[in-house]
DNA sequence: ACCTGAACACCGTTCAAGT
DNA sequence: ACCTGAACACCGTTCAAGT
């Protein structure tokens, strides 16, 4: 009687859904986006091409497992200790970091019509809102800003990640810094005047800066009016 | 001796930057970014798809040239009078519909290493935040936390043309509505609670009012601290 | 200098055939 | 039920040849 020794052709670990997206994060990770093909996860799970379809609809379906997964992980991962506002910088940042660590999927979240690892940063960030003290018909709104922020951020870690891909940060920086010294100075003065921060800032901890104002907006909102009084239509 | 009229076999009007990069907005605009291929940009334009390698290095540049294209024009036609944080909306919002009439250009922004457009959106929305009060030395996070949140929703606005291309935006909302509501409640629960909210919201209203909280966060931060002191820790 | 269009090396996806 | 891999209909890009 045949048993499963008895069939080495046969790959021994089946596949599976959760091994065909890990594989693909895997190829994004080194390769980046145009790394990832059906033919070289096929070749890196062992199979053929067209077994992945068993597993995934198809390509787009698979890129927005792929960031769903990273994203997943990223906020399952922080801590939800401490005070309100350190919870929302504490997500934020876990996220950015993600993002970092996985440009592609930056890029991937404005392609994703599903928008499940939209869901998930909204969820994220709107769990915090609570201990805020943001009111509850504002928490939607208060949400989609800082998600839609957090995504921003996100796509600027892509645009990073798109140039060579041996290039690292301060590289990257500074490859940018001499693009925008180019430009004409009488259309883009607010460029000019920055440009000699853009080498050494530091991209985290800007980030972070961002969350702090929308964080000073929410206080704002919060706390009485002790502002003069303002003419009827503004 | 041979005038142009005597060689009729040669187009009319010769090819140019400019109207291959038009003739390219022409294409994404009407048939979303699976539509632009050389092939077809050759074909409305009357040429070979070599010939267009002319005039632009390749794909990648041709719709980063795109994005900054239709960007440039939006960003063109702010008017730039009024009060400091109504020209600001002006800019936000002037961005806004642009990404809505032109969706690709949004999942743009996350590809583009040149980062022209933006530059376009930084310098914008950075030369209104003298008029602002921002100081001199904040000016360059604010204006990257305002650019990153423009860039954010242009995002969804992206995804949201990543469906079916005759989805209008109400049949998105619905669609994205259902999906949400097949989430486990126990893990969104935040999601689940705003769930009757998305489907009538308005998404451009929400929008201003997410810069509407950064305003009031930089207004807080300019004014001098009257709330109750901190611990020094905080 | 600019254009043409066939050729090249891919790609996502399908599907008859296997186990 | 799940996998295989050849085949199909593309795609971006190159390039010898034209004008």
């Amino acid at each position: 009687m045949a048993t499963a020794a008895d069939r080495p052709s046969r790959r021994a670990d089946a596949l599976s859904r959760e091994r065909v997206v890990t594989a693909a994060v895997e190829i994004l990770d080194a390769e980046g986006e145009s790394g990832l093909t059906f033919r070289t996860l096929a070749k890196r799970l062992s199979t053929g091409a067209g077994a992945i379809y068993w597993h995934v609809q198809g390509k787009d379906e698979l890129l927005a497992a792929a960031a769903n997964t990273v994203i997943a992980v990223a906020i399952g991962g922080v801590r939800t200790r401490g005070k309100p506002a350190a919870r929302l910088r504490a997500v934020a940042l876990a996220l950015f970091d993600a993002f970092e660590a996985h440009p592609w999927a930056g890029a991937q979240l404005a392609r994703d019509p599903s928008r499940l690892a939209g869901a998930r940063i909204l969820e994220a960030v709107g769990g915090t809102l609570d201990a805020l003290a943001v009111a509850p018909e504002s928490q939607f709104a208060v949400a989609s800003a800082l998600a839609d922020y957090i995504a921003g951020a996100a796509g600027l870690s892509a645009a990073h990640a798109a140039g060579p891909p041996g290039l690292d940060r301060t590289a990257f920086l500074e490859a940018a810094a001499q693009r925008w010294e180019r430009l004409d100075p009488a259309e883009f003065p607010f460029v000019h005047r920055i440009l000699r921060q853009v080498p050494d800032h530091d991209d985290r901890e800007q980030f972070a800066s961002g969350i702090d104002l929308i964080l000073a907006g929410i206080e704002k909102r919060n706390s009485p009016r002790i502002s003069p009084a303002r003419p009827a239509r503004a």
